[in-house]
DNA sequence: CTGGGATATT
DNA sequence: AATATCC
């Protein structure tokens, strides 16, 4: 069925040719990697227990195996399978227990650091995974090599690797051989293997990675985005579509990744949004244009376990105590101060087991908070007091309750800094890890927070029935600490942290290690390259009438970005007069959205449109084409092509599948033009943290100033 | 009773 | 402050 019609460069392309830009601008292409240790868990503790490799191995969580080795997996284990099953499929399997996720959030720090140290531009996605992107590692290397001398490391999709010729596609080449040795530099420093993605976006690299599983990596290229995509057995496979989203489209009739392609963009937008109904569907397309945000520190620490039941307060004190104990350890050896606490809980009852959290979170005085990194037993029957208002918030104790997993979460982290000399301190840096004796007072009473009379030690909003006065009271409190939260030190000392990090692990590096382009871009090379700032996003960016300007400023870049490049003419119209076939009903042939499509080519092109859902696809790339070609125009000078009332210099109303599809010239061209921005550090802003920040900052107040102590999680020997 | 996190959005 | 998503 599906056969790889996508293969061929269609001659009609060569009508875009437009020559004037040869691969000039190849500049605006990112190399995206993605790297995924295999079996995780399982590795981690064959490594402590090397006599485990050979074994049958089970990682087990309550009473579920959360990843087994590749042994296991011979003998048809599987992840998350229930131990019953699997001890009667592979009898001798040995079991771990993984509850503690200790070791795991060591080494998994460790990895995102070597691959720092490499490249500075890493992003984490739970334990086990890493994006980095490489495009500048990438640009620095094609200089001082030969097009010729170039290869494929690893699988390439849908091809068969060695037969294919780099051509076009030197960048993503170099970005393999990048990815092979950094995969390299994992099994030889850390012990791990991995599988890794190549390709020119986190959503692309993170679906091919997978491609061929153990210890192995596939390259995509852009021209087989679409066979990728549409190789996935719902839109859940889709990173960024969950289980909530899927849902809603089910509802709508929509269940394959094709569906979700064609579906009317329109009835998306009801449905999600205008931001987010166009985000999945370009998702679906395979467009993604979202930046590799560098990691950092984590933004928050909590603490969970689940039981089968628990039905009185008391159990509920003694889970609480228990979680509230190793949390403030670790918070303790954090060194940052938390400001607010979370408890959540899910009841037994709950319809679909899944999705039945509920939470309460409030602040956490800040005389409580310095008990916690003073590693003070005192804090945790504080502590303790007022999560278990938190909890009488959630539950009525009156009634019978039923609870199957408490959580426990300090958020909020405050860097309480010197800031000034952050850099000297770096280096004195002894992990602490504080000796802290922990007394383990298990405060049975609830009433025991206050103990001075500061107004902002007064409880905060735990209380269940508050007046106003207390409402006040809290405010204030609440702006209090935040105001005096602002550390100063602003960007000097702020550009530490990962520097930081980056020069020591680098320090204690082998030279034998490939290049390492590392560090140089504190300074003037990011921002030059990158950011020009959101607001003056060129002259201010036509927007569709409906579009409130100050909305779209305030969004982040890479989504005013992927609205641009999806406001479509016919969007702002309330043509209802097109009409979309019904998803379901559409015969899937025709390789190009046309709903889309429909759209683009809008009135003028209208009448074609009943015959696009014919499934002419003769017809369907034409138009494609005319519309390329009319945004090629616009971009070149100016001039509208079509109904003078769309936006004479508004960034191409491109389809993002048919974009992706494009042939990769035409698509640099294409986003030069659009000013495709290049991934930044996001160097926290100068601002004090004032409450206000309008805009969302992705990674708010952690990134400005750091704590040295923090240095942990990039070198906890 | 599929775990124990973590992050981002509203 | 609560929800959705990801691993």
């Amino acid at each position: 069925m599906d056969s790889g019609e996508e293969e061929e460069e269609e001659p009609g392309w060569g009508v875009m040719e437009t020559g004037v830009v040869g691969g000039a601008v190849e500049d605006s292409q990112r190399v995206i990697l993605h790297f995924d240790l295999d079996c995780f868990y399982a590795q981690v503790e064959m490594i402590r227990n090397p006599a485990l490799r050979s074994k049958p191995l089970g990682v087990q969580q309550k009473y579920i195996i959360v990843t087994c080795n590749y042994v296991a997996r011979e003998r048809s284990v599987t992840k998350l399978m229930g131990v019953k099953e699997a001890l009667e499929k592979c009898p001798d399997l040995v079991l771990v227990k993984g509850e503690d996720l200790t070791h795991y959030r060591d080494i998994s720090y460790k990895v995102t650091e070597l691959l720092m140290s490499f490249c500075p531009l890493v992003e984490r996605l739970g334990f086990d995974e890493n994006f980095v992107d490489v495009s500048e590692m990438v640009e620095t290397r094609m200089k001082d090599t030969s097009i010729s001398d170039l290869s494929f490391v690893g699988h390439v999709y849908g091809h068969e690797a060695s037969s294919v010729e780099v051509g076009d596609h030197s960048r993503l080449a170099v970005g393999s051989a990048i990815a092979a040795e950094l995969r390299e530099a994992l099994r030889s420093r850390l012990g791990l293997t991995s599988c890794a993605g190549v390709a020119t976006s986190k959503l692309l690299a993170k679906l091919v990675s997978g491609a061929f599983k153990p210890n192995q990596q596939t390259t995509l290229l852009p021209q087989s985005s679409a066979e990728l995509m549409n190789s996935l057995s719902g839109p859940c496979k889709v990173p960024g579509i969950g289980y909530r989203t899927v849902e809603k489209l089910k509802v709508l009739g929509v269940v394959s990744v094709r569906d979700l392609q064609l579906f009317p963009l329109r009835d998306l937008i009801r449905e999600f949004g205008e931001v987010n109904g166009r985000r999945i569907q370009n998702l679906a397309c395979g467009v993604d244009l979202s930046p590799v945000t560098p990691a950092g520190p984590p933004q928050s620490l909590s603490d969970e376990d689940s039981f089968k039941k628990i039905s009185t307060v008391r159990e509920v004190q003694s889970k609480v105590t228990e979680l509230l104990n190793s949390l403030c350890e670790r918070m303790c050896k954090d060194g940052r101060l938390p400001q607010t606490v979370r408890l959540t809980l899910r009841r037994a009852s709950a319809p679909s087991r899944w999705f039945s959290r509920e939470s309460r979170q409030c602040p956490i005085p800040k005389h409580t908070a310095q008990k916690i990194i003073t590693g003070c037993g005192e804090a945790v029957p504080q502590l303790l007091s007022i999560v278990m208002k938190l909890f009488h918030k959630l539950v009525n104790a009156g009634d019978p309750f039923h609870l199957t997993l408490l959580n426990v979460c300090f958020s909020n982290l405050q860097t309480k800094n010197s800031g000034r000399n952050a850099i000297s301190s770096f280096f004195t840096h002894t992990t602490t890890s504080a000796a802290h004796t922990h007394v383990q007072e298990t405060g049975t009473e609830l009433g025991v927070c206050e103990e001075s009379s500061s107004i902002t030690q007064a409880n905060p909003a735990c209380g269940t029935q508050n007046t106003e006065s207390t409402k006040e009271l809290l405010k204030c409190q609440t702006s209090t600490a935040s105001s005096s939260a602002s550390s100063a030190s602003p960007s000097s000392a702020s550009s530490s942290f990962f520097q930081n990090a980056l020069l020591q692990s680098i320090r204690s590096k082998p030279s034998t290690s490939p290049r390492q382009p590392v560090s140089k871009h504190s300074g003037p090379k990011t921002t030059s390259s990158g950011r020009s700032s959101t607001l003056e996003t060129q002259k201010s960016p036509k927007l569709p009438p409906h579009v409130d300007p100050d909305v779209f400023q305030a969004l982040p870049e890479h989504i005013q970005k992927e609205l641009m490049a999806s406001f479509q003419t016919g969007d702002a119209l309330p043509e209802d007069s097109i009409e979309n076939p019904s998803p379901v009903a559409a015969p899937a042939r025709a390789e190009r959205p046309e709903q889309q499509t429909q759209a683009h080519i809008n009135q003028k092109q209208t009448s074609q449109l009943s015959q696009i859902s014919l499934n002419q696809s003769h017809q369907i790339e034409h138009s494609n084409i005319n519309v390329a070609q009319s945004q090629n125009h616009n971009l070149c000078d100016s001039s509208s092509t079509e109904s003078a009332i769309s936006l004479p210099d508004v960034p191409p109303n491109v389809d993002p599948l048919v974009f992706s599809q494009l042939p990769s010239d035409m698509q640099n061209e294409l986003l030069a033009e659009w000013k495709q921005r290049k991934p930044t550090l996001k160097i926290s802003s100068t601002k004090p943290a004032t409450k206000q920040s309008a805009s969302r900052d992705h990674r708010p107040a952690a990134r400005a100033s750091q704590n040295n102590s923090l240095l942990k999680y990039f070198k906890p020997n």
